[in-house]
DNA sequence: TCATTTTACGTAGTTAACTACATATTTATT
DNA sequence: AATAAATATGTAGTTAACTACGTAAAATGA
């Protein structure tokens, strides 16, 4: 592995490198949840953790809290609420806005889900057993590409060229 | 950002935020090449480097050394032949390989594609300045993952609560 | 109060990875 | 030499994020 192209490319290839690893993650929670015969999928713990915290979110308040697209959110939420984790009602007040909360399924469910979170992510934890730092590294990325994106950076890098 | 409901949920949330970041990273670097001018996608430089560096290879040869599905090469190979960028012959020993090399166009056009990788890399890299070994830990990731992956890690903690 | 702007949700289509399956060819086995 | 197994490529369909655009409702302002 030490010796692989992919590792002669260096940060170039940051990227492709961060996408794989997640997807690994993912389509293996996938699977995993299939294995133990439950019918949720992987990214839904961020809709179940949002309600039970805030118990009845809008799609745009769900998106802006996860920083996804609404469209992803509604993706997501249609999903749940077809399976019967998810309760909406229409806003009485601002017509426009679907307020989702979590349904007795989900209620009842919910704490057989939160030990495989738990048990996720001290699995997950382990894996950088020396370096307990990466959550506050992936922050400051996170940070400073929200304040000047990969292009801008690479622009500026080419400028200095000249 | 620090109090942002996708921090609290710790490492439950890495592959989440691994792949948004990703994301972010390609959709400007598309943006970028769009902006110079430039009608290449922001994974060919995987297909670029491996030509450069090996001259001649199928399809299942880059999907190795990438560590791709077939498939995936093969849809950023069409396309780039498409393009004009690749040549690709049959192989007259093994009739079922396909051999990839560089176009002429490409061996024109690379070195400033070059540039553009260079001074991303260089971006890329100062985002780390105060931590240079994220893609040692990278690789310590993907080793670990694929000696085990996350959904053993997972069943094996829950094991440990019976 | 009427027109404009903004907001909220929804739909359609894109992207880049994937798995699963199909087909053709090569290699191995008996 | 014939059959079986493995390999190489290709195709179809899935996934989960996205942008772009449309529509309806609410808020703003002249």
């Amino acid at each position: 592995m030490k010796y692989d192209f992919i590792n002669e490319l260096g940060y170039l290839a940051l990227a492709t490198r961060l996408k794989r690893i997640s997807e690994a993650m993912v389509h293996s929670g996938r699977h995993m949840y299939k294995s133990l015969g439950m019918d949720i999928e992987p990214n839904w713990f961020l809709i179940f953790k949002l309600l039970m915290k805030y118990d009845q979110l809008s799609v745009t308040e769900m998106a802006n809290k996860l920083h996804f697209s609404h469209p992803s959110v509604i993706t997501m939420v249609n999903k749940m609420e077809l399976n019967g984790y998810l309760h909406s009602i229409q806003d009485k007040v601002d017509t426009r806005k679907r307020l989702f909360s979590l349904s007795d399924r989900a209620i009842k469910e919910i704490p057989e889900f939160e030990k495989i979170w738990e048990a996720g992510t001290i699995g997950v934890q382990k894996l950088f057993a020396y370096d307990n730092h990466f959550l506050d590294l992936l922050e400051s990325l996170e940070i400073q590409l929200s304040q000047s994106d990969f292009m801008q950076r690479t622009l500026n890098e080419l400028k200095k060229d000249e």
